[in-house]
DNA sequence: TACTGGATGTCAGCAGCTGTCATCACCTAG
DNA sequence: CTAGGTGATGACAGCTGCTGACATCCAGTA
């Protein structure tokens, strides 16, 4: 494995996730992760800011899916059918690697920093989905509130599709979610 | 200033916060804040897990307030209106340091990781919430999408009124937001 | 007075992360 | 074919966050 070999951020991504699952992210040094991808640590720090951001490269181009969809959605869609469209659009991305996405949440869901990162990818995608609807007309706060809603519809559904095998149809959870979050705001006085 | 001075978390916290305010948090070194406050740096790391969490101390004994409130919320309450009774008996304590609040959050705004932080501790918030509705027999997943749709109503507020001088009753734009949210979501097909 | 327990200090050390400069492979102009 | 330029990688030094282990100090109590 000499030097210049090609991929060396897919070589990199690849072992960190392995390290992860292996022995536990904290267990995990940077310098092994690049061992692993016959590259040394400084060349790691180049490719990711730190440590934890291996798991979430690629949030960037899907946050520009989810724009891009609000952005095309009919001038006569409420704020929240827009957003729910972006989601719909977004759901073949996670459709097509189930297995990866059961293994990074795996990894996720046992450190409470990988967590925290997570919630600021999402937040920054409901600030950029809250941009779009801004972009089209929507006043806040109900662009921001909008957004929010259907992050959080978004990330009910996908833990319900990744835990439960029968489930097939991403988008269909996700209407259900923001179903129930209607039924559950109505009827307030 | 002996060893043993009283309130050593007290005096880590204010000089924590007055050198964040004053340098920015990441050229305050958490050697110069224990020197400040009389102490070391191992002390500190005994009072906080990290640095960043010595502005989040405290959160522990607000979730028992909302927590408390929502199991005492009357048993014909819906779900999302237990939420907003926990949001509104704990607005006082928000109320009664809004300039602290305004240098907390300024503080926070200007670095990635305290809001990484500032986002887990909301999430554990809404976790918490969630819990004490299911011990009302609230089942998944009504309990969580009203604890998470009461978080974002809070969060909402909060910030209105933290921003405008004129506001003076968070209870008053706690509700406001959950007014919105209702609007929101309501009327899809 | 002696003892005990909890709070604090001291010291050593690892790992994450960064700046700086050297080195290497490849490309292009001449 | 060679010289130089360019971008990726390596090598090295250094700071800081954070931790473990052990010593030390103060306050109360028997």
């Amino acid at each position: 494995m000499s030097r210049w070999e090609p991929n060396a951020r897919g070589r990199l991504e690849q072992a960190a996730l392995e390290l992860y699952r292996e022995r536990g992210f904290d267990q995990a040094t940077v310098a092994e992760i690049a061992e692993r991808a016959g590259l040394t640590e400084r060349t790691f720090f180049r490719y990711f800011a730190d440590k934890r951001e291996v798991l979430f490269w690629g949030q960037g181009a899907l946050t520009e899916l989810y724009v891009g969809a609000i952005a095309a959605a009919p001038d006569s869609a409420a704020p929240v059918d827009a957003v729910a469209a972006a989601l719909e659009a977004a759901a073949p991305v996670f459709q097509e690697r189930r297995e990866l996405g059961r293994q990074r949440q795996s990894v996720i869901a046992a450190n409470p920093g990988l967590q925290e990162r997570e919630l600021l990818k999402r937040a920054s995608l409901a600030s950029a989905m809250a941009d779009a609807l801004r972009k089209r007309g929507v006043t806040e706060p109900a662009a921001s509130l909008a957004a929010e809603v259907g992050v959080i519809a978004f990330k009910t559904a996908y833990a319900r599709w990744l835990s439960d095998p029968d489930q097939q149809d991403l988008s269909r959870l996700i209407r259900e979610s923001l179903g129930e979050l209607e039924v559950m705001t109505a009827g307030r006085d």
